[in-house]
DNA sequence: GGTATAGGCAAGTGCGCACTTGCCTGTCAA
DNA sequence: TTGACAGGCAAGTGCGCACTTGCCTATACC
């Protein structure tokens, strides 16, 4: 009956949802590049393991896919999990221009 | 920075998703129709006021509009507060038909 | 009027989840 | 090899949130 629980857990969270914006403003950014960006940026003080963590559960949405290249892990977006929200509700148009 | 936390939060709970299957499949239902649905198609043994909060958290959210009529209250849904979510995010299509 | 129906309000409870804390693994440069 | 750097794992904690419980208001039908 329920799709994906994982995607809307993950849009669930404020910062997971700064962290996609910020991975969509730069993508393929590493842990460490995320937390000092959110930290500048946003004015999150969110701490490694807190980012880590976030970034585990937009995996497992299928809304960040990562790869590994040596001791970096850089983490890149896929937003195309988000087409199954309007697919399973349509957006009808407001008529917003006669 | 973040525009709406309340479309997430209501997005965020699987029983409010489905009560809005139920509305999009019928619309303009009341809380007890509401409440007889989920029992009998989705078995879920939601309680009255529980779904009177859910309803209400959705409202909050813009997603159902409310309208009073004697003593029945019937509920309308507006997926329109979806669009914000792929404005914010945009969908790059994977290539599935070369 | 009295009663059933449709819904609302508010305090209390249990659990999931975000976040911390502490320690461990693996990679690169000196 | 040794140290610094990038990241992972697991147990513990605090709080928000879904849900219950109990009682109250208002509309409709007899």
């Amino acid at each position: 009956m329920d799709a994906d629980p994982d995607l809307f857990r993950a849009l669930g969270d404020a910062t997971r949802r700064t962290i996609l914006d910020e991975l969509i403003d730069r993508d393929g950014q590493t842990l460490f590049e995320i937390c000092g960006r959110l930290t500048m940026k946003h004015g999150l003080a969110s701490s490694r393991q807190a980012v880590s963590q976030h970034l585990a559960v937009l995996e497992q949405a299928g809304l960040v896919h990562t790869r590994r290249q040596g001791r970096y892990k850089f983490h890149h977006v896929d937003t195309s999990p988000l087409r199954s929200i309007v697919e399973r509700w349509p957006i009808h148009r407001e008529d917003p221009d006669p």
